[in-house]
RNA sequence: GGCGGGGUGGCAGAGCGGUCAAUUGCACCAGGCUGUAAACUUGGCGCCCUUUGGGCUACGCAGGUUCGAAUCCUGCCCCCGCCA
């Protein structure tokens, strides 16, 4: 049996209070870390959406707080799950995934995963390693352990049944083998968000019919994203990739919602608890500019997904361009031939450096005189070529346009 | 199996033979003001053509009626409810 480092009582107030939701049952947690046993630590993904946000970013910072202690994680990758799509929080069925899409997606999924959590301390498994030889036999008598009643207290499964929107029967099935899951790697305890509480759950309640101890739940609270109103997502676009660039993260966060960012700092980061009251009362008081306080968020949380230089180098730029309104010094090149694109007109060449979506976008941008040209407005349909001339499109888009000589 | 309701742009939800590329709200984009915050304000928000203009493709899918269809008819697919 694997040994742990038991903690100290500080560290352990850190453990399970900071970005913590809930911890259920709270002792049964303390007795188990306590132990000096290292514990199996739990945690599923779905290789449906490949990008992991700084929403993911809080339970993963956890996972490593608790490796430190020489606990281990064992990340399962919902192999099986992804075809279903995770009824959690959502308000349709999702399409189901290829088998080559779930792969290629958990490779990504994991790349993202070990730049928080440590490799050498993590299991991974596939779910299809004991879904696969799974028999109808098992499936029934699996589905047999809950009823329709209890699948239906989950909020969203409520919501919909209430409002007349379809509920797949294969859908009941998610929360079943999540839980199961659990029973196949023989998990202490479970992480997830808030919104996973009632998988989670399923997960303790089926384990002791397998003559295994229940799982300790854990849950951390749901970031909210980038627009300040609903946990961040992928497919809602106000998320924050993990691996986001420096420059676009540091954007991305002074963008957020004065009322964000004490809970960043709490969530995101390990700024002592004080400073972070001290920022939250700051800025509701608005006893200092709110925005120096976001700078320092900003600055923080980059400092964490990437490192100090790359913060303050990140700062620089965006003080630069947005505070001061200059070309930022990183201005992304591309070489186009001169020749071939004579007669092009301006519209066309916003697409085709991507400064715009298409054709008829492009003319509106120019008529909403939101193209510059080494910092004058465009207005005119065609525009000479120069080489070196830096054409920005609304705030934040920039290209260098390069002549390639050919 | 029977009866009824419904499928419209990213979402919600109008329209129910021409004036509909489609009211409105949200979301989104851009300008102004700013702190790439909020609020406010102006414009935009299918694609293509240089245009006050024109063309093309769109209202679940496939046909049909009509000078003309998101709107009417037929078949099909899907969703929801009630009854069995």
């Amino acid at each position: 049996m694997d040994k742990a480092r038991v903690p100290t009582e500080q560290e352990l107030d850190w453990i399970t209070r900071r970005a913590v939701a809930e911890i259920i049952p709270f002792d049964d947690f303390i007795k188990l870390v306590k132990s000096g046993k290292s514990l199996r630590l739990k945690m599923g993904f779905d290789p449906s959406a490949p990008d992991l946000t700084l929403g993911h970013a809080v339970g993963l910072r956890k996972l490593r707080q608790l490796q430190e202690l020489g606990h281990r994680v064992v990340i399962i990758v919902g192999d099986w799950t992804a075809r279903i799509g995770d009824p959690s929080g959502q308000s349709k069925t999702r399409p189901m995934l290829t088998e080559e899409q779930v792969k290629s997606n958990a490779e990504t999924y994991l790349r993202q995963f070990f730049r928080i959590v440590d490799r050498e301390m993590t299991e991974v498994r596939w779910q299809s390693e004991w879904f696969n030889p799974f028999t109808l036999t098992e499936v029934v008598r699996l589905a047999g352990k809950f009823t329709v009643a209890q699948m239906l207290e989950r909020a969203d499964f409520a919501e919909r049944f209430s409002t007349q929107k379809a509920i797949s029967l294969h859908e009941f099935l998610y929360p079943l083998l999540q839980a199961y899951d659990s029973v196949a790697v023989k998990a202490d305890v479970e992480f997830g968000g808030t919104d996973q509480k009632f998988n989670l759950m399923v997960g303790r309640e089926l384990q002791p019919d397998f003559d295994q101890k229940p799982q300790v739940v854990y849950t951390v609270p749901l970031l909210v994203g980038t627009d300040g109103e609903i946990k961040m997502s992928k497919s809602l676009g106000n998320y924050v990739a993990v691996e986001d660039p420096p420059n676009e993260m540091y954007g991305k966060l002074m963008s957020l919602p004065d009322k964000l960012v004490a809970t960043y700092l709490e969530l995101l980061t390990d700024v002592p608890d004080d400073e972070v009251d001290a920022v939250r009362e700051s800025i509701e008081k608005r006893t200092v500019n709110p925005r120096d306080q976001k700078m320092r968020m900003a600055r923080e949380v980059v400092t964490e997904f990437h490192d100090a230089d790359a913060a303050q180098t990140a700062e620089d730029a965006f003080v630069r361009t947005f505070s001061k309104r200059e070309v930022p010094d990183q201005v992304p090149e591309i070489v186009i031939s001169f020749k071939e694109m004579a007669d092009i007109k301006l519209a066309a060449l916003l697409v085709h450096l991507k400064l715009a979506p298409s054709g008829s976008e492009a003319n509106r941008l120019i008529k909403q005189r939101a193209v510059e040209i080494d910092g004058e407005v465009v207005e005119s349909a065609s525009v000479p070529l120069r080489t070196g001339m830096v054409i920005r499109v609304g705030k934040h888009k920039f290209a260098k346009v390069i002549d390639s000589g050919s």
